[in-house]
DNA sequence: AGTGAAAGAATGTGTAA
DNA sequence: TTACACATTCTTTCACT
């Protein structure tokens, strides 16, 4: 599963666009990558089938659902055994206001994406779910001022751009 | 993009059965919701209108892509002034490793979220993409061990509709 | 908000390279 | 095995109620 498979041109066109409208049709893709439209099913299949494409998700905005401010939390988790943190895990992502959540290495164990309120509510959370919390040692806010989606996801190597044209 | 939206139920339910599976069809969101399948639509296309929706996205596997290592990198930009954080902002942005970009209070300014292909790559990436930069002050890295999505992103308090700026 | 019809897209089958 | 054309089925979308 966390072998690579083997992408050509066509695949790779097709990813591109993909990433930048994730509802092209099979027609529209099959015009822009110079294939037929079955042809386009079947590579998107067998990304997906491979898993290559993991899956569609819809990107929402936290502004328009009440939940105007973000923020970074990075947590110290102690002691930091598996015990403790499987459940520590599982009810961070219960949490209506957490978004993502990373297990890294340094001195901070995770780093919790929440959308929250307000400052208040912010305050709320950190005291009333981590904090509070005997396995949390430490709490570290950081508010989010902006952020930013990057470029397509593709695979590395001396011929990024080799476009099937 | 700062106006009021009201959601009211059928749009709360709508959006969490796309957010469990944002390829499901109208006839399907109907019939989960309770209402016809033209009537989703128009929810639907309403929720993209008033940008509740932003769009909806593919999800890649990064190790399927060569990009099995992922880290966040802490980066200090000194001085941290408009003219430099613009270019800086940019160049980040542009770069293939690179998955998410984020703004922030604290002592480290920005987090950037990149996939490479293994340690060697990474330790390229920090010296000739960001140390390497006369603007960048310092650059903390922590590997990710693991990540996880969290739950669907819905509204807070008790109240199932609401208004948002 | 719901109904039904027309347009369009997804998907399976057969067929040739 | 891989790509394609065609046919069938299902979905989207729009005019009307």
């Amino acid at each position: 599963m966390a072998d690579s498979v083997v992408l050509d041109a066509i695949d790779l066109h097709i990813l591109r666009l993909l990433q930048n409208d994730a509802r092209s049709t099979y027609r529209e893709l099959a015009a822009d990558v110079g294939v037929a439209p079955s042809t386009c099913l079947d590579r998107v299949a067998r990304l997906r089938r491979t898993g290559v494409i993991l899956g569609h998700q819809l990107r929402l905005n936290p502004a328009k659902l009440g939940r105007g401010l973000e923020a970074l939390l990075l947590v110290q988790v102690r002691p930091h055994r598996r015990e403790l943190i499987g459940p520590f895990v599982d009810r961070i992502r219960a949490l209506p206001e957490s978004r993502a959540l990373f297990h890294l290495t340094g001195p901070d164990d995770y780093l919790v994406h929440v959308a929250v309120a307000d400052p208040a509510d912010l305050q709320r959370l950190v005291l009333d779910e981590f904090t509070s919390r005997r396995e949390v040692a430490r709490v570290e806010t950081r508010l989010i001022f902006q952020q930013w989606e990057c470029g397509p996801l593709l695979p590395p190597g001396p011929s990024p751009s080799l476009s099937a044209d």
